[in-house]
DNA sequence: GGACAACCTCCAGCTAACTCGAAGTCAGGG
DNA sequence: CCCTGACTTCGAGTTAGCTGGAGGTTGTCC
C-alpha cells in the first residue's frame, strides 16, 4: 500500500495530471479549480482536484470553452464533493455538443462533394456558402466571424 | 446587360464579398489577396478576387489556418488566370481534411458513450484520455495544447 | 544554519484573425 | 473651390489559453 496525502503541492498536481503548474495557476485565476493555502502561502490541494482537471481536459477536447467548463462546474454541488453520477451528468451534455459538431460538419463535406466537380465556388450559387451553419464547424478560438451579409457576386 | 467593371474598389469588394475593408487589408499583409494601385495609391482589385475570396472563406469553414490557405494559393498559376480545375484541384484537398476531422470526432463521442456510465473519469483507466488524436478535434484557433506526458493518477 | 529546489506574485508576451482609431489623402458632385 | 465620403497608413487593442521571467519566500535535507 503506497499512502494516499490528503493533499498535494502544485507541483505535485502538475506531475499526475501533466498540465503544467502555469496552466493550473490560469485556472485557478480562471475559477475553474481551487486550493486551500498552507501557512507559507503554498498551495495545497484536495485530492479531488484531480478528477476536475481530468473533467476539464475531457471537456477542452470535446470543443468546450474554459467558461463553458467553468459554468459546468460551476452546477457541481457545492458542500459535499462530487459523485459520480455528478460527473456522469455534466459530460453527458457533451454528447449532444459531438453530435451537433459532427453532423455540422458532415454537411459541410456533403456540400462540398456535391460542388468539388464543379469548381464554381461562386458565392451566389454555390451552395457552399449562404449556409445555416456559419461557425458550428469551429471549435473554441479567437475566431470571430460574424454572419456577413452577402450581397451579390460573381 | 449590367456593365461589368473590369476592376473593384476596395468598399466594393467588402460589399460584394461581405468580408470588412479591414479583414481585406489584413488578408493583402498576410499575402493571402493583392491589389494593384491608382494613381492615387488606392487599391483596384481585379476582379478574380471575388472567386479568390470565396476561395478563402470557404477554407475557413473547412477548418484551414490562413496560413495554410495562403501556401494552397501560392500553388496557383502565376501568369495566367486560375481555371476552374485549378479551384477543383485545391478544394479536393478539403474533403481529407475533413473526413479526418468527422473520424476523430466520431471516435472521441464512442468512447465518451462508452464511458459516460461510469462517471470514472479517471486519467490513468478512462479510454477517453491517452488516446491519439489530442488535437484532431480542433479547427484553427489560439488553444495550444501539448501532447502532455500523462503521469498516473487518481 | 546553509544550500537549493520548489514555491509565491506580478507582469509581459505569444498566437491567430482580426478590429478600431487617429491623422491624413483622394475623388466626385454642386 | 469646397464638401463629403471613401480611401490611405500605422500602431494599438481584442480574445482565449496559456508561457516565461524577475524578484522574492518557503521548505527540506544535510
Amino acid at each position: 500500500m503506497s499512502k494516499l496525502p490528503e493533499s498535494l503541492s502544485i507541483g505535485q498536481v502538475a506531475q499526475r495530471s501533466g498540465i503544467s503548474h502555469t496552466a493550473l495557476r490560469f485556472y485557478e485565476d480562471s475559477g475553474l479549480i481551487s486550493a486551500e493555502r498552507t501557512v507559507g502561502n503554498q498551495r495545497k490541494y484536495p485530492r479531488g482536484v484531480l478528477r476536475r482537471l481530468a473533467f476539464i481536459r475531457t471537456a477542452q477536447r470535446v470543443g468546450l470553452s474554459l467558461e463553458q467548463i467553468r459554468d459546468a462546474l460551476d452546477t457541481l454541488p457545492d458542500g459535499r464533493s462530487p459523485t459520480k453520477s455528478d460527473w456522469s451528468r455534466l459530460s453527458n451534455n457533451w454528447r449532444t455538443e459531438l453530435d451537433a459538431r459532427i453532423e455540422a460538419l458532415q454537411r459541410l463535406r456533403d456540400r462540398l462533394t456535391s460542388c468539388i466537380g464543379c469548381g464554381c465556388l461562386s458565392l451566389r450559387s454555390c451552395a457552399l456558402h449562404n449556409s445555416d451553419d456559419q461557425m458550428a464547424a469551429y471549435g473554441p478560438g479567437a475566431a470571430r466571424l460574424r454572419p456577413s451579409s452577402e450581397g451579390g457576386i460573381d
